[in-house]
DNA sequence: GTATAATACAAGTAATTACTCGCATTCTAT
DNA sequence: ATAGAATGCGAGTAATTACTTGTATTATAC
């Protein structure tokens, strides 16, 4: 529509006042998307949402896009997180256990918000399937890696890069469409039984 | 951006001339998204790209959506034709040979401009969440249903529609992930065979 | 051949919106 | 207290773009 936007960096915030500032953006930016849809989220309208001026929003972040990814970019750090604190109880249960634990944070971590999700998933790609994103997927890849490599039961996959690839998609994509389609399923823990025995079946079969 | 759009339907073509021409839109709305991306998918674009004019577009599609969606059915009664046609063949062979057969179509059907299929997954819902839509999943969905059903290892599961929920989605999005990162083990045929693994262990066991 | 309907055209319009820039205010350090 | 840096403001701009409308062309019916 405009003007190309500066490719360029923006200020770091370093008086608390900016980084409260920035904080609101962000959770601004989030309360548009999931109230008013990808479509009408525009940076003016966060900017009014936030309660702030067009002009700092654009202090901060260079462009729409940024925003988007950086909310992209909390939502896979919080699975990370989720991922490192299940590591610490689980590392030593039954495979079984293990995988209906992540299943099950993986789904709570989803009930909150669900829209914001579906929307981040399916519209961040769009831009930058590139660098940033990719890492932070290897990253949580790795994490799983070495919590299921260490397992008698997987050590006769072969290809347990594949095997993850395979299930992290497919646990990312069932929860999605749970979430989104609000079931009960998801409510009485169906979902949560289901991919669990899909999973645990996959990962001990010859 | 400008006016609203008009709910209404638009113009049946009748005579040859312009059911040629709007078969030539819908192809040049699939060029333009695969592309220029969905950022850059406009309406003004299309029938530059389709030689015609801008006005001749809105005569038979009421407004942008209409493409889009136009193009996402399309790919729904594909899938759903080719389901039909494996059905045919497969009703009476075993389910591994079944599942194999329906995980090898849907990847053969996303081969071919695979970047199209990933932006309409990505980006069609977001407006039409709503009837054509779901009625078109459920027609698969009940197909799926038939060919499955009457097939003595899935007699034993209580719930066969939310397996086949979970199976659909996992397929769906396996694959979508599979063809966009145009790995290895698409081409040799690995992801084919651990996702027929994968389903059919689940549909077999407990 | 002519009337009528169907089809095609494309210049123009109104609205939206990403982003800038110059100025105002508030903080920090000395 | 004051300079200078950091932060904040928001009217304005340039570009994009969905869609309309009046007119021109082509097909069909009689």
């Amino acid at each position: 529509m405009p003007k190309k936007p500066t490719a360029s960096q923006r200020k770091q915030p370093t008086q608390s006042r900016s980084r409260q500032m920035v904080k609101t953006i962000v959770d601004s930016a989030a309360r548009v998307l999931i109230d008013e849809g990808y479509e009408s989220f525009n940076t003016n309208r966060v900017a009014e949402v936030a309660g702030i001026s067009i002009g700092s929003l654009y202090q901060y972040f260079p462009n729409k896009k940024a925003l988007i990814e950086e909310l992209s970019k909390q939502h896979l750090l919080q699975i990370g997180e989720s991922i490192n604190k299940d590591t610490i109880k689980l590392k030593h249960l039954p495979l079984e256990d293990i995988v209906r634990r992540l299943v099950r944070s993986h789904i709570q971590l989803h009930k909150v918000e669900p829209e914001l999700h579906r929307i981040l998933s399916n519209h961040v790609p769009e831009t930058s399937a590139q660098s940033w994103k990719n890492e932070l997927l290897i990253d949580i890849r790795e994490k799983l890696f070495q919590l299921l490599s260490q397992h008698a039961q997987t050590r006769h996959i072969k290809n347990l890069s594949l095997a993850l690839f395979i299930v992290m998609e497919t646990v990312e994509a069932v929860v999605h469409a749970a979430v989104f389609e609000q079931t009960d399923e998801l409510i009485n823990g169906a979902v949560e039984e289901q991919l669990t025995r899909l999973i645990v079946g996959y990962l001990t079969s010859s």
